[in-house]
DNA sequence: CTGAAGACCTGCCTGC
DNA sequence: TGCAGGCAGGTCTTCA
């Protein structure tokens, strides 16, 4: 489901949803785990507090209470759900259904996850800066000279390269995609061969993109929503993405679509070069 | 060390 | 109608 618009989105209607300050009575799980078990321990720990802020860092979600920040990735499928009142008791959990975080208030955030790619952790926020220090920066600042020399050494294709969370955060198969059609560069081409113009124009190109779609409320191509249940609308603005043997928008050749590193890439193979 | 493939899961769509 | 196969927004682990 989400990359970074559309975690950016998730996080922008929890903060609007729930009100300040508000205060965990409880969590109820459905079952043991996610992608892995819930840290069950240290989230009990954090009934009686309140949340401070509500925050993005790359596809992650930082709920921070006053010592501890509870983490939560969507994986492919994850999605919170926000009821402004409603009694646990009497709730009937979905199939997907597997944690609802209970506010003292009677606000209740229900997490679902089919392929329960996503997770859950706790984190005391003196580890936040060492449990984020192997990931990459975020991709709406400055995109620095010795970044770009990081990546004009990398021997793979630009697309997997993009991709890769330990350089720029955020740009998943969609967003990588688009922002290289954007570019006119073939997702196949080797960074090595990329001058360092043509980086700052792809991260350019991905910066306009990624806020364009952050914009239009992230991209909903099955099952994407946010918090309120509203869905995105960038899908309606893919130039290549899920296109295969669709015209180009530019040049009226067939979309291609090959696999790259297990994933699907979509370009124009005429004016992607 | 690097980069690609495999694994993790369920649901949905296509084609036989 | 049923069933096998392929595909899906991500990331961690394994292998070459």
């Amino acid at each position: 489901m989400p990359e970074l618009p559309e975690v950016e989105n998730v996080v922008r209607t929890l903060s609007s949803s729930i009100r300040a300050n508000a205060e965990i009575l409880d969590f109820i799980f459905y079952r043991p785990d996610l992608r892995w078990k819930f840290p069950k321990k240290e989230m009990t720990l954090l009934r009686g507090q309140a949340i401070q802020t509500i925050q993005r860092r790359a596809k992650y979600i930082l709920i921070n209470f006053k010592d501890d920040t509870l983490i939560s990735h969507l994986g492919m499928t994850g999605k919170w759900t926000y009821y402004h009142e409603l009694d646990q008791k009497k709730f009937n959990p979905e199939k997907h259904d597997h944690l609802l975080i209970v506010f003292k208030s009677r606000e209740v955030l229900v997490y679902s996850d089919p392929r329960r790619f996503g997770f859950i952790d706790v984190v005391s926020q003196d580890q936040l800066e060492k449990y984020f220090a192997h990931i990459g920066i975020e991709p709406m600042e400055q995109i620095s000279e010795s970044m770009i020399q990081k990546f004009k050494n990398l021997d793979r294709p630009i697309k997997t390269a993009l991709m890769d969370q330990s350089f720029v955060v955020g740009i998943g198969n969609i967003y990588a995609c688009e922002a290289l059609f954007q570019s006119h560069v073939n997702p196949k081409k080797s960074c090595k061969k990329i001058s360092v113009a043509g980086f700052k124009n792809i991260f350019k190109n991905v910066q306009s993109i990624l806020s364009s779609a952050i914009e239009m409320g992230g991209s909903s191509i099955s099952d994407y929503v946010d918090v309120q249940g509203a869905k995105g609308s960038f899908q309606n603005q893919f130039q290549v993405y899920g296109r295969e043997g669709k015209a180009c928008t530019r040049c009226d050749t067939k979309i291609k679509r090959v696999v790259q590193a297990g994933r699907s890439t979509f370009y124009c193979p005429s004016c992607q070069k």
